[in-house]
RNA sequence: GCCCCGGUAGCUCAGUUGGAUAGAGCAACGGACUUCUAAUCCGUAGGUCGUGGGUUCAAUUCCCGCCCGGGGUGCCA
């Protein structure tokens, strides 16, 4: 059961180490200016000299781009404001500088507007192409996240999950890496076990087609049945023998008959028995159609789904193999523990007093099961932050146990979704609901755009709503970071202005439209960037060379939303321009031409990350 | 108790390998559709960056203490 507990959360576990590009800050695209800067530094004070540190001019100081000082000064080890000083006066004659303002120790660099299209997005080929890493430093992924139990439908948590899992995966992919997708499908244990026998208690043999419902809603009502008859059942007991009071749910559970049919069951279940193995079948097969609906919707796939029911046994061998190496050791009551050096993680059970497994265990397995089927470089867990512990714990395990690439593995935590009203139980019914969801936000998607277009219902109606209902939802989820503990208000959250997916979408239909209507693009080679030069047009194309650095980070740092952030703002840096520069009616066809040209890089631009955050786009909206 | 994560505008969140006057969306208020799609744009208002120290030319960012919230600390998953 990777989700635990009411569903997931994360946080965020430790530093991740996939390789990354060199600078984090800046641009990818190298402006000549500050080649030919450095070399004049470097010459200047006879040291060798890193990369320039160029980023964005502050909007309250004049210029398009700004060198530090401070940052120049480290390498240099001179003073920062006469490094800007020297700066300022070389750059005063570069030709590719139309202004150049030293403050404190900021130089502030306006560039001549064609030198800053050259160097920004004059090449598109290089713009999208430089996304990519250099051969060496693509490594072989894998990656495992969704990890549901079939005892109950999905709900939002699992939703953050398979989108995170789903956008980490395909920014890795963008960047070069070969990434396998991976599901572990928890399809055997007690949680099943309860589902299965409220059925026949008081299924009365109902199945998805004889109801109507879908099957993992189906099973989730027993699940929800036991619950109720167990907590009926418990406090009967609590009642009859006062001595217990006081106890948990849990230390009661198997003195309750309910519990201790459950209990049974999975015995039974273990052992193999006819009758109990077919009801399992029949009941999981009936979730898992429903996950694949769910899946279907979402855009969820994999590479390769593990059943736990094939895999749970995995892990044992490898506890007897290191209880002869010594690494684990049998405790006087028979269990085998692992005694960690590190005081926080302190002893743990590997294989209970009976024999059978706990839960690291069988991930001892699954993890070496992965390695061996797909020998990835890395291998990542897509898992809510409660499970922060057990990951160290497993990957503690499994470096005590030798094996080299164990400091590779990553357990990327994630941040549990909250609603209003707090934490999500599916017992007390306050779970947002996969399904319902979705499908709350196409129908909200079809009315706003039914509401926009008039007496004119779009023939394709159903695609746009399905589109920009993902996008909302997509974009709502990964926009956060990670490891933020992300509030769901429903109220505010199913809307489709602002900082939102449809807002890109937007975007991206009005690109389409405005080029749709240009008929001809214009080529590429004769394009004039010297029509351009007005503060949105250089913002905008500042704004597109940032992007493969963008991206970059995001597959380095795992955090989807460095680039949904990115593309917020390259979509806000659009309508600013969209608004105040004229494309089609511009009043020079030099301008019309690399105004298109700009916008198409944009429009190139946004469907790229989009897609990169397995969002798609709408050429009309 | 101990460990981990978080505390930034009324709300939801960015920003932080230390660097110029801390940003966005929503909500509030005021503007802009005979003009390439107003799911848009522009403006106003809104902050002791939890708190107290320390390091530094420079701290929301790094270090320590404290407060508040969440999670973990099982022969559960």
């Amino acid at each position: 059961m990777r989700p635990g507990g009411s569903l997931p959360v994360l946080a965020s576990g430790g530093r991740f180490t996939l390789p990354s590009s060199r600078r984090s800050d800046g641009w990818t695209m190298d402006f000549t200016f500050a080649e030919d800067l450095r070399e004049f530094l470097a010459h200047a004070y006879g040291v060798e000299v890193g990369s320039i540190p160029v980023g964005p001019c502050p909007a309250e100081f004049r210029g398009d781009l700004t060198v530090s000082g401070y940052v120049l000064a480290r390498q240099l080890r001179r003073n920062p404001l006469e490094i800007a000083a020297k700066s300022a006066e070389f750059l005063g004659c570069h030709e590719d500088v139309g202004a150049v303002e030293a403050v404190k120790a900021f130089v502030n660099v306006t560039l001549v507007p064609a030198a800053l299209m050259r160097d920004t997005v004059a090449d598109g080929q290089k713009l999208l192409g430089s996304v990519v890493l250099p051969a060496p430093e693509r490594r072989r992924i894998l990656i495992e996240f969704s990890a549901p139990n079939t005892n109950k439908p999905q709900h939002l948590g699992h939703v953050r999950n398979n989108c995170i899992g789903m956008a980490t995966a395909a920014i890795l992919r963008r960047v070069g890496h070969d990434v396998a997708r991976v599901n572990l499908v928890n399809d055997r244990g007690i949680h099943i076990c309860k589902s299965m026998v409220a059925y026949l208690r008081f299924g009365q043999g109902e199945t998805p087609e004889s109801s109507g419902r879908k099957g993992d809603h189906l099973v989730g009502e027993y699940y929800v049945a036991f619950d109720a008859e167990f907590r009926r059942q418990v406090a009967a007991l609590r009642e009859a023998r006062p001595e217990w009071a006081k106890a948990s749910d849990e230390e009661l559970f198997l003195r309750t008959e309910i519990g201790r049919t459950a209990q049974d069951m999975l015995i039974a279940w273990e052992n193999g028995d006819g009758e109990v193995r077919a009801l399992w079948e029949r009941m999981n097969g009936w979730v898992l159609a429903g996950f694949e609906e769910t899946y279907r919707r979402l855009g969820v796939c994999f590479e390769k789904t593990y059943l736990e029911s094939e895999t749970y046994t995995l892990g044992r061998d490898i506890i007897r193999q290191g209880l002869e190496s010594g690494v684990f050791r049998r405790r006087e009551d028979g269990a085998v523990v692992i005694d960690f050096s590190d005081p926080a993680l302190g002893s743990k059970v590997v294989l209970r007093s009976d024999g059978t497994s706990v839960y690291v265990t069988q991930d001892i397995g699954t993890t070496l099961l992965k390695q061996n089927e797909f020998s990835p470089d890395q291998q990542i867990w897509v898992v809510g932050d409660e499970q922060v512990y057990h990951f160290r714990v497993l990957f503690a395990i499994l470096g005590a146990l030798g094996y080299p690439w164990a400091d590779r593995l990553v357990h990327m935590a994630y941040g549990m979704v909250h609603l209003p009203s707090g934490r999500m139980k599916s017992r007390e019914g306050t779970v947002v609901d996969a399904d319902d969801l979705v499908q709350e936000l196409e129908d909200l998607a079809r009315a706003a755009t039914l509401e926009r277009a008039g007496a004119e219902v779009p023939e394709d109606i159903e695609e746009r709503a399905r589109v920009i209902g993902m996008a909302a939802l997509k974009f709502m989820l990964l926009k956060v970071s990670p490891r933020t503990t992300l509030l769901f208000d429903p109220e505010a959250s199913m809307t489709f202005e602002g900082d939102t997916g449809p807002y890109v979408l937007y975007a991206y239909a009005r690109i389409r439209s405005m080029l749709r209507k240009a008929e001809a693009m214009p080529d590429e080679d004769r394009v004039d960037w010297a029509a351009l030069g007005s503060a949105e047009e250089k913002a905008l194309a500042l704004r597109c060379a940032a992007y493969p650095d963008v991206v970059r980070k995001a597959a380095a740092e795992l955090d989807s939303s460095a680039l949904a952030g990115y593309l917020l703002d390259l979509a806000k840096d659009f309508s600013r321009f969209y608004r105040s520069c004229p494309v089609l009616s511009a009043p020079a066809a030099a301008q019309r031409d690399a105004r298109l040209l700009l916008s198409d890089r944009v429009r190139a631009i946004l469907r790229d990350g989009l897609e990169t955050l397995t969002i798609g786009v709408l050429e009309s909206m």
